[in-house]
DNA sequence: TAGTTTATTTAGGTATACCGAAATTCTAAA
DNA sequence: TTTAGAATTTCGGTATACCTAAATAAACTA
């Protein structure tokens, strides 16, 4: 597949048609596309047309757009880019989580493959970015670990956190402050009634913290990947009483 | 002075413009600039005219180019975020200084103030790049250390390199191996006949290499701060004897 | 299924930053 | 001081990536 050189403009459509089935499947449409590069709509149809000339997407008029594999390898190198911009920012930096997405945006389409991969190599060639999305290696390989959203599995589940949403600033506040972060396990014990959240079992590194009551936002924001089933099945105690909570396994 | 929001073809005709008057007075013309940024002289000639609009340049019709303050103030801060950069692309991510300027060339206009400063601070706030040129503070202040190329200073000068010109890498890795490098200190021993170099006396931190000669390239590489005349004269000789080289003084 | 609403594309137009060619102004030599 | 040649500007034109408004296609709905 041969590099086209492409406008950063070209690198932001690919960019965004990928993100939006990064976590589900259905393709996006022309005005989605729209609202989230914050053009119109017009201008998104002249664009898709370009992007289509340049193979890098398939699109029939009146139709979703789809990345051909050329689209998916820019895309995925974009993703690189940025998740790789947004680990240095923190990490090397000193950037608190809320100030790195802007400016990997702008850096993504300035620095060079050489910039990237000095980069990936000070920072350990890493595997997911702080928050766990993945980083796709230099030939757009993304080492997948399968997990769930916390509120998709059932109890007794148990689970390490794989990715945390970086969605709402807040809850990324209160996920520290209660220790929860990446490669924490959790044991899911059960949903609680009228859709109020759910109950987890936790344990870290430093501690045994018994069971935690999320809310339904902050169980949408985590995802775990499945560390093993719990033998000894968990009964749910919706009225607040004492919890078992399991030892589980070490990382 | 509000800081106006400027494209980042206006930072670059500012930035030439101030460069071609940073180590000589005489003000650039229409189609150096050209020549420099690599347009056609009539993309000068209208781009001249917006950044009149914009309050960044003087210009009267067929006459040189001059920045104004604001003008001055957007080159400093462009000259600051070049030299930080290639700084900390030596420094922080191993680059060699041959690969280093086109990638900041493209970061200069990327980054963000707030990047900027954190990279001073991770780097110690430098008042000059690795080769010795000067680095603008934030509100464009440059620490000037009064200096003279080498081939401008007379025998008996003892000086420190504060400045090696970073044009011709070849001659970079003849100083470096030579042990020359900022802050190394010379004494100016004198000229060699029919303009073929000039003789110097060498003290580094390691070793009294004792007289070292100069092709008439190197020495007008070089920039020497002084650090006081030598008070025994030192007798120039272009013969090829023995050269006492008296010891100097310390940094 | 006809009609309305929504989604999408087309058509015409803007700003930026470039170009080559032609016209203008300056400079310097005869 | 006139004029050839060099430097500079003006003029018309290009590509990119936007826009609004109008036209068209698709999807509902009654």
């Amino acid at each position: 597949m041969k590099p086209t050189a492409t406008s950063s403009s070209f690198e932001d459509y690919v960019k965004v048609i990928y993100a939006y089935t990064e976590w589900q499947d259905k393709p996006i449409t022309s005005s989605v596309l729209a609202t989230r590069l914050g053009v119109a709509n017009s201008s998104v149809s002249e664009m898709v047309r370009k992007l289509k000339d340049q193979g890098l997407v398939d699109h029939q008029p009146y139709s979703p757009i789809h990345l051909t594999p050329k689209g998916l390898s820019l895309a995925l190198s974009m993703v690189r880019r940025h998740r790789l911009l947004e680990t240095y920012l923190v990490n090397e930096l000193g950037y608190t989580w809320d100030e790195v997405h802007d400016e990997a945006e702008q850096l993504e389409h300035a620095v060079s493959d050489h910039f990237i991969e000095r980069m990936s190599a000070k920072l350990g060639h890493p595997f997911r970015d702080p928050h766990g999305d993945p980083i796709p290696d230099a030939q757009g390989q993304i080492a997948m670990v399968p997990s769930h959203r916390l509120d998709e599995l059932d109890p007794g589940h148990v689970g390490r956190i794989s990715r945390i949403s970086d969605h709402d600033p807040e809850l990324l506040r209160y996920f520290e402050q209660q220790g929860l972060g990446l490669d924490t396990e959790l044991l899911v014990v059960g949903q609680l009634p009228f859709g109020a959240g759910w109950q987890v079992g936790l344990r870290t590194a430093t501690h045994d913290a018994g069971p935690l009551t999320l809310g339904p936002d902050a169980a949408v924001s985590l995802w775990l990947a499945s560390v093993g089933q719990h033998a000894g099945c968990c009964v749910q105690e919706p009225t607040g009483g004492t919890l078992m909570v399991p030892h589980m396994s070490g990382l």
